[in-house]
DNA sequence: TCTGGGGTCCTAGGACCC
DNA sequence: TCTGGGGTCCTAGGACCC
């Protein structure tokens, strides 16, 4: 065990797809982008995935519905997700940020956590790695990002959010409880909206208030999780900055155009899904042992339905036979469906699975 | 507002085994 | 012949992340 302090990164690309749209399409520059679904003149389905700041200026933000976005901002340019073109950026990028880490953790397409401890001094030599990353990321990949400098994950998550876009915040050990204290709890790392509204509930709207709170109630209510919140908002958090391991799942669903009541079309489309999952799974060399569906109705109600085989296999035939029986349990006359996704996990390497047959 | 898609982790009940 | 307790796996649902 090493007794000094650590000091972590957390890097964040700014509105990164479409920052890459606008380096792909200079003539985007300075004009409202909104990276999604087909808005189709205000009737199309799915959301914004990312928007640049023009866009957020009339009020898109991601996740909001992209009939809503059109309202907001007709003029805008809306572009189709481009995975690839965005993937191969982001593996760029992540090469660049692995080489000033000892310790280093992609988290998500464009959010990665560094740890530095081994490699600066002080917090002042880390500002100057910090530079350094934006420096090279700008000049490499033509992107901005905003750094977080802090004592721990949870710090430096929060902080590199606190100035965007092309931002770098610096939060040591002895003043995060005070950087906290006055922003929402939604700000913390597992708040989302449903914790948001319970915490609410009980009189906490932000960071200081959880800290102030009484941490055996709030284990009573939330359980591991409510230990957790109170560590965290005093600032404390002692996970490591890890490498992810193998990928546990892989699935693919999709939201249909129009609600359709055809169950052909479903498994069409079910068929269709079942082959790109295989493919992935065959990419990987991975054999698998659960096969889940879901479903969603018109109304929105969600189920999932899954079986776990005896054996492994890494066969599409047995995967689009079992994905058809499990949808089937679900496929209703009465009742429009709106998607229908696959996913298999449980995973064996294809490898070890040889060995044992 | 009418709600995507690809993931991870947690919980709770039930089956099954010793 | 009225019924324990621990461990593990499976299933379904849900919260959360980007």
């Amino acid at each position: 065990m090493s007794g000094k302090k650590r000091i972590i990164f957390h890097v964040d690309m700014d509105h990164f797809f479409t920052a890459v749209e606008e380096r792909e399409h200079p003539e985007f520059k300075g004009k409202p982008v909104v990276v999604g679904a087909d808005p189709k003149e205000g009737k199309g389905r799915g959301v914004v995935s990312t928007c640049n700041y023009e866009a957020r200026e009339f009020g898109v933000e991601s996740g909001m519905p992209i009939s809503r976005a059109w309202k907001l901002c007709p003029e805008a340019i809306y572009q189709p997700v481009n995975y690839e073109l965005y993937a191969k950026a982001s593996s760029e990028i992540m090469g660049i940020l692995r080489r000033y880490a000892d310790k280093f953790e992609q988290w998500g397409i464009d959010e990665a956590f560094l740890d530095i401890t081994l490699r600066v001094d002080d917090y002042d030599e880390a500002e100057i790695l910090a530079h350094e990353i934006k420096r090279e990321i700008l000049k490499n990949e033509k992107l901005t990002c905003s750094i977080g400098i802090g004592p721990n994950k949870l710090v430096a998550k929060i902080a590199s959010d606190f100035q965007k876009p092309d931002g770098l915040t610096v939060v040591k050990e002895e003043n995060a409880e005070k950087f906290l204290a006055p922003l929402p709890v939604r700000k913390l790392l597992w708040v989302g909206r449903k914790t948001e509204q319970k915490l609410k509930g009980m009189g906490i709207k932000t960071i200081g208030d959880l800290a102030n709170y009484d941490a055996t109630v709030l284990a009573e209510t939330f359980g591991v999780m409510g230990t957790q919140l109170y560590l965290m908002a005093h600032g404390m958090d002692r996970s490591e900055v890890e490498e992810r391991g193998e990928v546990k799942s892989i699935s693919r669903e999709l939201t249909f155009e129009e609600d359709t009541a055809d169950f052909e079309i479903v498994f069409d489309i079910l068929d269709k899904l079942s082959r790109e999952v295989h493919r992935d799974v065959a990419k990987q060399n991975l054999c698998f042992k659960t096969v889940t569906v879901k479903v969603r109705y018109e109304n929105f109600e969600t189920h999932t339905h899954g079986k776990t085989l005896p054996f492994a296999t890494d066969r599409l035939q047995y995967l689009q036979k079992i994905a058809r029986k499990l949808v089937q349990d679900w496929l209703r006359p009465d009742r429009k469906t709106r998607l229908v996704g696959v996913r298999v996990s449980n995973f064996v390497s294809a490898e070890k699975q040889k060995k044992l047959t």
